[in-house]
DNA sequence: GTGAAAGCGCTAACAC
DNA sequence: GTGTTAGCGCTTTCAC
């Protein structure tokens, strides 16, 4: 092209202010380069920096991305399965309120739209998880070698797979000291719940220490317990999970176990958007050992 | 159309999995359908509550909602601009990271893509915001009644509005009582500067309260405090801005003023929506009175 | 009511 | 290289 024409068509798109139309392209080569996120709700730190993890992986490849809150109802999720086809998507990260409407997502697979599961396993997907067993195991071991005995869990509700895992390999890792939990007793994952279990379990129970499935729980059994005129950690130990960031803040502060949400975005993005995925099917990944953070809340 | 007809269009579209093509639609009838929602940091609490309140009213009116995430650059924050031109967004709902690029944006109005600004004021934008200065006002004046005098203030960054505006209630109630601030000292609003801040004047100077411009400044300053070996808040009371959730956990409790992030967001999206906008340029608006919440870090 | 046809803005393919 | 053309899937219009 001649440098003179260059500079002409140059300014005409100066002048006219010309964008190439995505819907217009996306409409010719069938391909949107756009990508969704599918949660339960934006604003839970977890969820949003997991989220941040996805856009990051794909606004580098030239993808943009839809956030989508289910607001924790099934029904809105399905919903937006439906409006991400009708958009035309082309691969989504999920993290489902309970188990989803597969025949939706069957239909999508169908239409070759990537989706993979994150946090939560999901029967016939492909999940990104972080190693809830392990860490949850690691961080017991690390309780009881601080020499706590009586100890009590919190689990959350056992239909959602991480609280299985948690609980799993608090367990595990009693067992392999052969003990057994003093209780072990089931919340919501709610601050509310925490506290309200958490306050039933120390009037019913004499325990050194509370284990919940999640900080929110744990934040909730802090409460409790001061209420109920027991210092922490002098007199009780309390430890969470997920390590939220504003977890560091509270004080006395958690002992938890990270989950690299952002990392687990990260990694679904590429995953949904990697090529050879059109190919194979992927299995469950796990993501960081579920490492075992600050541990100020023990003795 | 006959009813047997009607049910053979059924089954054919069940059959072919049909879902009619946005993208097409898009092209023909030159509306996307899709608002966007253009923000610092999706994993602040504060922002993301705002994404859920624009989301909710978008997803009611029809309207498909993307998030993006500028990281807190000016740089992506435009690049982002672009994309979202391109991409046909009808409406964007801006929290600027400092002065947006407004060559970009004034290309968008051109075009008659709706943008509004949230949280903060931008020039040459209608704007939605609480309001900082008397929510402010009344948090000082309520300090003061609790008989406070000595009260020291830790600011944001002054090229923010909702930092200047907030620094402005907190010194007019002061004006009112006749009396001036201990100090007055610039922070970044995160918890870090917050810490170093309150560390550095609780050495310099005899103060009674510290009053900050935002909860994660008022946190850090009550770990400086009690670093300090001052007890919050017997020998020092503290309070922040905002009321964001996880405050609600801290301990002992933070005195805040509640920004109705999710509330600033329906109105957003609502102005960005509304059709009358698309005639009437739109001025700054007010959300809320910036009530006074909780109060259990004073004496 | 029902059907046919044009065209939104782009890209891929093919001819020059 | 450069120009032309067909067509992606939908909506709108206009003719029946």
């Amino acid at each position: 092209m001649r440098p003179e024409t260059r500079a002409r068509v140059l300014k005409a798109i100066e002048e006219l202010d010309y964008t190439p139309a995505k819907s217009a392209r996306a409409l010719r080569r069938q391909r949107t380069q756009v990508i969704a996120v599918l949660l339960p709700d934006i604003s839970n730190p977890f969820f949003s920096l997991l989220a941040r993890g996805v856009e990051s992986v794909a606004f580098d490849q030239g993808f943009s991305t839809m956030i989508c809150d289910s607001n924790h109802s099934s029904e809105k999720e399905s919903r937006h399965l439906d409006i991400l086809r009708a958009e035309g998507v082309e691969g989504i990260v999920l993290v489902a309120v309970g188990q989803p409407d597969m025949r939706k997502v069957e239909r999508l697979l169908r239409r070759n739209v990537q989706v993979v599961s994150v946090d939560r396993v999901v029967e016939g997907l492909p999940t990104i998880g972080a190693d809830n067993k392990g860490g949850s195991n690691a961080l017991t071991k690390h309780v009881l070698s601080l020499g706590y005995e009586r100890i009590a869990y919190i689990t959350g509700p056992q239909e959602v797979s991480t609280a299985r895992e948690r609980l799993a390999g608090f367990l595990n890792a009693l067992e392999l000291a052969g003990r057994r939990p003093v209780t072990a007793q089931c919340g919501h994952f709610t601050y509310e719940s925490g506290y309200g279990v958490a306050a039933k379990l120390l009037k019913e129970f004499e325990v050194e220490a509370i284990m919940a499935a999640n900080d929110l729980m744990a934040l909730g059994a802090i409460n409790a317990a001061e209420e109920a005129g027991l210092r922490v950690p002098e007199d009780l130990g309390v430890a969470g999970f997920d390590h939220v960031s504003w977890a560091a803040f509270v004080r006395p502060n958690l002992t938890s176990v990270e989950v690299p949400a952002y990392r687990m975005g990260q990694v679904a993005a590429t995953q949904v958007l990697s090529a050879e995925l059109r190919e194979t099917r992927l299995k469950t990944k796990l993501i960081h050992g579920g490492t075992c953070t600050a541990c100020h809340q023990f003795r």
